[in-house]
DNA sequence: ACCTGAACACCGTTCAAGT
DNA sequence: ACCTGAACACCGTTCAAGT
């Protein structure tokens, strides 16, 4: 045996916050959010899961400190010139695009952003960062939307991002399950072994039901809601 | 002391899947999700943990019949008479209402609703029981809608639910932590304890952020997808 | 200062055994 | 047929103890 099997300890760099939040989304990223235990973890960061919490406040703050992780992110690329007529949509399509580009990349992470409660009650999943939040409402009200104007579009705004997105991440984080009752596969059988004969009209409009569109309807979606939010400001 | 103090087994009528859901439903909403377990169900139902797996596939079965158990609740309330021009909109606004009763009714089950995997990948929360999809899809097609226009109706429609009421849930279900850290009110600090000397735009909105406005913002909301669905049809 | 050992009070689940 | 006891392999978390 060598020294690196007999020790098992590879020289880990030194316990801190960030890297047991960065370990922990690795994980749920990988092997979803149930194959994240503090003992699992602890024993991946090569130490005993009590010393976690020297960092972390329990398993509630860890996740907490993974969703928030994922949120802050949202905050100023240096994003668009706010100083144009129509600057609050070109910063609400990035910020959308920011979203989902969130969700697709941590799609078994986005349940807990989704329905983790927030800080303040009148913060809104995805958008629960006061940072990005401070961004959102400022660059509405500097071009012309009143305040309740404003809060309202947050609102309408945060509610199209879980609807649109949840769908979105539930699909990709799926199929995780560990590849058990795959066995014996039905030759036949359209996709899902799923019995719809008394479901007619489901099972004509099974191929449309299939069909991936969320790409395009995101992208429709979201220049109504746009249009939609225009039309409230009060210039 | 009594009989019934003795024996503390008040006489349960006997065990069924039927009777742990409902139980398990009632435990949910009273103290959430995370006090529900198979031990304490059963203790609750007057029997070891171990008699529920005669009923009960696990855990996971459980949640599963849970959802099932509301979700099929939103079959054919003698709903509205489809052969009028636009029973299909009486028909989708009764739906919407009918699942905003369910998450308001049972706002800790919601999120599990909305972020469990359905039986198929076509199928989406909140609108995951094949009888409701057939409903859906058949009122649809039988007014005029075309294949293709139906299936993005139900896609469409199930992502406004998510995106409305899981926020909604969220802010119903929210308080149910135990009450502790009440305790020292700060007499100032409004609403919450949150600092916001940093973001300005946020501390002049809080009235308008802390309003509730989510039955306007639903109902209008709500009929401005029925008109953009009504320009989908085909007819 | 940072990590660990041992312990406590829980879990979900299986399976042979009871009635 | 229906329920239980005992056991297994896990949890999260606390706290005194080690270095």
């Amino acid at each position: 045996m060598t020294d690196t099997a007999a020790t098992d300890q590879v020289f880990r760099p030194r316990l801190s916050r960030e890297r047991i939040v960065h370990e922990a989304l690795r994980v749920v990223d990988d092997e979803g959010l149930q194959a994240l235990s503090m003992r699992r973890l602890g024993s991946l960061l090569g130490v005993e899961a009590m010393s976690l919490y020297r960092y972390v406040d329990g398993r509630e703050d860890l996740l907490e400190a993974m969703v928030e992780h994922l949120t802050d992110g949202l905050r100023l690329a240096p994003h668009t010139p706010v100083g144009t007529e129509d600057g609050w949509q070109a910063y609400l399509q990035w910020l959308a695009h920011e979203v989902r580009r969130v969700a697709h990349a941590h799609p078994q992470v986005f349940p807990l952003i989704a329905t983790r409660h927030p800080a303040a009650p009148w913060l809104r999943p995805p958008l629960r960062s006061l940072d990005v939040v401070e961004d959102f409402l400022s660059v509405l009200t500097r071009q012309g939307f009143g305040d309740e104007a404003a809060a309202a579009a947050y609102r309408a705004f945060s509610s199209f991002l879980i609807g649109h997105l949840l769908l979105e991440a539930s699909q990709l984080g799926g199929s995780v399950v560990p590849d058990e009752a795959l066995d014996e596969g039905d030759p036949n059988a359209p996709s899902s072994a799923l019995e719809l004969a008394d479901y007619p009209t489901i099972r004509r409009l099974e191929p449309e039901l299939s069909q991936d569109r969320s790409g395009e309807e995101f992208e429709s979606a979201l220049e109504e809601l746009l249009d939609r939010i225009a039309r409230t400001r009060r210039s």
